[in-house]
DNA sequence: TGACAATATGTCATATCTGACATATTGTCA
DNA sequence: TGACAATATGTCAGATATGACATATTGTCA
């Protein structure tokens, strides 16, 4: 349960600090991430409504596909400030943005 | 009004885009960082609930005394990343973190 | 099935953030 | 007022994130 997560977690990238092992993550590392992937999540969404394509996205953003895609997985190089900036470029408020 | 919130925030080191230069700040602009100084204040409110200084606190989170400072008086050079990490660190939930 | 659009993954030079340090400013108490 | 603790500001080398590009994979429709 915890190491199925945990792998799914490190297939992602995801570096899983030694000290909670076994013990599972540490209850901040996998609240961090989970508040990344909320945002990810609410990202794809919201594109997705929009009917733009990850291309389309990333010229309006001033950015690039590949980008996009990475913020859309949860990829471990791509900030919160990233997806805040983009969420709110797309016109989401702060409200739908705590729903994370 | 806007002018006076303008130069608040390029006292600060905050650049403002030229776009809006005399119509205000952009919405994205100015909600993203509304959104930091949110943050900010939670950290120093939590900070100061603990009754530690910002040299404790920086021991704690393995930053420094200066970085703290720059956390909690939302200096551009820190991300809205450090400081969600630093919360979730000090015991913030999603819950406390979501009221920015 | 093939052909095409969309999305995902890998890499890299540049840009931005980070901790650390020095130093300045502010606060507080005698 | 002086002396000391706390906080703020400036700088920088090393660390991490970024956009861009190439390429791989997945989806979808005929």
């Amino acid at each position: 349960m915890k190491e199925k997560k945990k792998n799914i977690l490190e297939s992602k990238g995801y570096r899983v600090g030694s000290v909670g092992e076994f013990l599972g993550l540490s209850t901040e590392e996998s609240e961090y991430i989970e508040l990344k992937l909320a945002l990810s999540d609410a990202l794809a969404k919201r594109r997705k409504k929009s009917n733009l394509t990850q291309a389309q996205l990333a010229k309006m953003l001033k950015s690039s596909q590949s980008r996009i895609a990475k913020m859309e997985k949860g990829d471990p190089t791509v900030s919160v400030d990233l997806l805040v900036k983009s969420l709110l470029a797309m016109g989401a408020n702060k409200k739908s943005i705590a729903k994370a």
